[in-house]
RNA sequence: GGACUCGUGGUCUAGGGGUUAUGACGUCGCCUUCACAUGGCGAAGAUCGCCAGUUCAAAUCUGGCCGAGUCCA
């Protein structure tokens, strides 16, 4: 046997770390960067830009490979393609870890030391991010890496609300907030999850002005001081004698009526409680409906603090909490418990704190999006997503929003709004384009403009005006972290910083993300672009599942079913680091899960080959290796044996004198190429992969290979022509599943990589005669027989054997498969 | 409580009115060492979650139920 070219004796982990250090290395070639101003089809994938919080998690890291593959397999289509590194670095994560680790809450601090920490601390977490992403084979244009908590990107965020705020589309206004006390921010719907407690549910007893009792049921009988009406359903015939009736409120109140008048609304559920509901300002978003809708006038009836006001009468100053215990305790001595049941309730809680949120009356900055949804759903039609059934998230989102976007936070580590007031307060100053401010500690830049704060209407330049504006305060809110990631499609397209390659870039390429930021991440993206250019913001939008843990449960540390990205992507990285998993399983008890090898490589192919994408996927290390890292073993050994023939000068001319064998494996070769290229370009890995993977690891090497090892072995150039050719352009059609890998084999062999082809393998163009759809299974269903034959007859693979005859259909094959057999007749 | 998605051999998966229901992993038996035991041949293993309906015909369509998951109230 010649020395093959591939010396290792196979894949393995080892090697692929070697490949991915010096593909990455400093000094390597810049293979992925962006070119803007080439010629070829610019295509951009707005990339989820990862929050780094420490780990990364694996479902996270998965979903990002697939992402790359996309990068990959465009660029193989002949795009240039954008394939950003975004950080998002903006938000509240990292203002709780820094009050973590220093025991000090952020309000205790100096803001601008406070911002230098929160900075210091991303960092450290960004650069164990940027590694991983390395790791996994990422081709990101890493040079150009965006932070969102940088000037430039800041900037655009910033830029974007004053041209929404000229338009009208942003308002401030005083209105019912969700709030978390304990954080001291208003945050949005979207950042509201629900924990399920255990609640007193307090049924109590008030009284008419003619004398009579009704019941009420109550969990929150601390705010019986901002009732402002007592409702019941309009069909419930046991209070039809309230309606319009006062009712006294069971508890001390002041400075305002110390009764409510009973009416009918058909929100109320009558088989709950006693079928009686106080509606209050505000204890649920069914309370901020009911008020609006009856045009009543809202108490304000806890703070900023999360203390009782005033109204509260005796309970003035105290914590909801604290309120709710004294307000129980004196209907209690007051006679007016009838009784109290503990429940498990769902309580809407802050998705960042877990604290209890309020809904409390403020002046917070607003998107208005109440008038775009009708809009933003005819754009989105122009959209394809990936699956089409995704979208569904989107619509069933939409269909539940009733109330504008709050975007102002009472926080710091965010980008500021840029707008300050003048000393009458009617006036606002905003920045000009493209810069970043700070107005919390820094005045307005030259070229600011001052504009009427409620009509919007231009007054007047800054630098004009600056005397007779008085001193200005500067806002000190700070935006929704979504405020700038809804921004992520049109900072990467060159909104506004390069307006030639937004015109060509624009709407963006591709969105991938993950299904479960589609109310927040896909919503807001894509009303923003909605309210910007009325555009829709991508041409594609590829909605992935989640990664689950082995028994398809969500992976959290509370189940303790978490499986780390590292340790997957490190397993069998030297021969001492294997890997094993504790997991704890649905009965609770722990399983041990082991695996020697797997890699980035392994771990790429598995979930490109293992789900379609949208569905939700399991990820158990065992079985990625056991599924799946054969598979690249076989394919290295394909290459391998092919690496000891000679590799043709030309492998683009086709030669003349292919034999039927070799113009057979070609047709079927033409077949996996037109399904591969068809896939890429429907974003379809699932079907790439699954064609990619069946023919190099089935028919080409267990039946081709085996007919004409004896022509290789005797220097024969036609076979030599084929099986490089073959083994040469499934290589690039693999480059964007296994990137390493096909670098590492087509530069051995070809000396040019894989990974940088820009244009798909084409079909070989043969002639086919004497080749039918029929062929494939007649010659795989002959040399099973043979095989079995051999086998059945005790004699090993290369003697020869006798009375066995080619069939008919098979005539034309004749010669190689006796020699492949060797069939004596 | 609601919406959406999903239930196909032990595990994962394809298919989507008529097929001997696809493939992979695993299991079992046999073989082999000339690229590859990371190989080859073969076997066992599925009433396609349950019930009803539509139809000449249902794993596939419809409805209900059960189970899982995600999201929401």
């Amino acid at each position: 046997m010649a020395k093959p070219r591939l010396p290792e004796k196979r894949w393995s982990v080892q090697l692929e770390k070697r490949i991915q250090e010096d593909h990455f290395a400093p000094d390597a070639p810049p293979r992925y960067s962006f070119n803007p101003k080439s010629e070829r089809e610019i295509f951009v994938i707005d990339t989820p830009p990862p929050y780094p919080s420490g780990t990364w998690h694996i479902g996270a890291v998965a979903q990002y490979s697939m992402i790359d593959v996309i990068a990959r397999s465009q660029r193989l289509l002949g795009k240039e393609v954008y394939f950003p590194w975004g950080v998002d670095r903006n938000g509240i994560n990292i203002e709780f870890t820094v009050e973590k680790n220093t025991g000090r809450k952020m309000k205790t601090y100096d803001r601008a030391e406070f911002i230098d920490l929160c900075e210091q601390t991303i960092e450290e977490f960004t650069a164990a991010m940027r590694r991983t992403a390395r790791r996994v084979g990422l081709s990101c244009d890493f040079d150009r890496e965006y932070l969102t908590d940088a000037p430039d990107y800041r900037a655009v965020t910033q830029s974007i609300f004053v041209e929404l705020f000229k338009k009208g589309e942003i308002v401030e206004d005083l209105r019912p907030n969700i709030y978390d006390p304990v954080e001291g921010t208003t945050i949005a719907d979207a950042e509201v999850e629900r924990l399920s407690r255990k609640t007193r549910l307090v049924d109590v007893r008030w009284t008419s002005e003619d004398g009579q009792d009704v019941i009420i049921s109550t969990t929150r009988p601390e705010l019986i001081c901002a009732c402002g009406i007592v409702v019941v359903h309009p069909d419930d015939s046991r209070y039809s004698n309230l309606v319009g009736r006062k009712l006294t409120l069971p508890v001390e109140t002041k400075g305002r009526s110390t009764t409510v008048v009973v009416q009918t609304h058909p929100s109320v559920k009558s088989e709950f409680g006693s079928g009686v509901l106080m509606v209050c300002s505000f204890g649920d978003q069914n309370d901020v409906s009911v008020f609006r809708e009856l045009g009543l006038d809202p108490f304000v009836a806890i703070d900023l603090e999360g203390r009782m006001t005033d109204l509260a009468g005796p309970y003035t100053g105290m914590k909801v909490n604290e309120a709710r215990d004294a307000v129980i305790s004196d209907l209690e001595t007051a006679g007016r418990i009838h009784s109290i049941v503990v429940k498990e309730q769902e309580v809407p809680v802050s998705e960042r704190g877990k604290n209890p949120v309020e809904i409390i009356l403020l002046k917070e900055w607003y998107v208005r999006q109440t008038h775009m949804l009708d809009r933003v759903k005819q754009l989105s039609d122009e959209i394809f997503f990936h699956p089409p059934r995704n979208k569904q998230f989107l619509l069933d989102w939409m269909q539940n929003i009733t109330i504008d976007w709050p975007i102002s936070r009472r926080r710091w580590y965010h980008t500021e709004i840029p707008v300050w007031y003048d000393q009458s307060g009617n006036r606002v100053i905003v920045p000009p384009t493209g810069n970043y401010v700070q107005p919390w500690r820094e005045n307005p830049p030259a070229g600011s403009e001052v504009l009427d704060r409620d009509t919007r209407e231009l007054i007047g330049t800054y630098d004009e005006l600056k005397e007779e504006l008085g001193p200005l305060t500067g806002e000190e809110k700070v935006f929704d972290t979504w405020m700038d990631s809804s921004n992520s499609n049109l900072f990467v397209s060159g909104y506004i910083n390069n307006p030639e390659l937004f015109e060509r870039a624009f709407p963006t390429g591709l969105r991938p993300q993950g299904k479960e930021i589609v109310r927040t991440w896909l919503y807001y993206t894509l009303l923003k672009s909605a309210l910007v250019l009325d555009r829709p913001g991508f041409q594609h939008v590829w909605i992935d599942g989640l990664g689950m843990d082995p028994w398809g449960r969500k992976m959290s540390k509370s189940l303790g079913n978490g499986i780390d990205a590292d340790s997957v992507i490190e397993c069998g990285a030297d021969p001492s680091k294997t890997g094993s998993w504790k997991v704890k399983g649905p009965d609770g008890k722990q399983i041990a899960l082991k695996a020697n090898k797997i890699g980035s490589e392994c771990f790429r192919l598995w979930k490109a080959c293992e789900a379609q994408v949208g569905d939700d996927f399991q990820i158990n290390p065992e079985e990625i290796e056991a599924k799946y890292f054969g598979v690249l073993t076989k394919m290295f050994n394909v290459a391998r044996f092919a690496s000891q023939f000679d590799v043709p000068e030309d492998l683009e001319t086709v030669p003349d004198n292919l034999l039927i064998e070799d113009r057979w494996i070609i047709d079927e070769f033409n077949e996996m190429v037109v399904n591969v290229n068809t896939a890429w370009q429907k974003i379809d890995i699932y079907t790439a992969g699954q064609a990619i993977k069946n023919f190099s690891t089935g028919v080409f090497p267990s039946h081709w290979l085996e007919m004409v090892k004896g022509r290789l072995y005797d220097g024969d150039k036609v076979a030599a022509w084929t099986i490089h050719r073959i083994v040469r352009d499934i290589l690039a059609m693999f480059s964007p599943i296994c990137p390493l890998f096909s670098h590492h084999i087509s530069t051995t062999l070809y000396q040019s990589s894989a990974v940088d082809i820009r244009n798909h393998p084409k079909s070989i163009v043969i002639s086919i005669d004497g080749i039918n759809t029929d062929t494939t299974d007649q010659i795989v269903e002959f040399n099973s027989m043979v095989w079995k034959e051999k086998k059945d007859a005790g004699s090993s693979l290369a003697e020869p054997i006798s009375g066995i005859d080619v069939p008919e259909c098979l005539i034309r094959f004749t010669d190689v498969l006796t020699a492949m057999h060797k069939l004596n007749f």
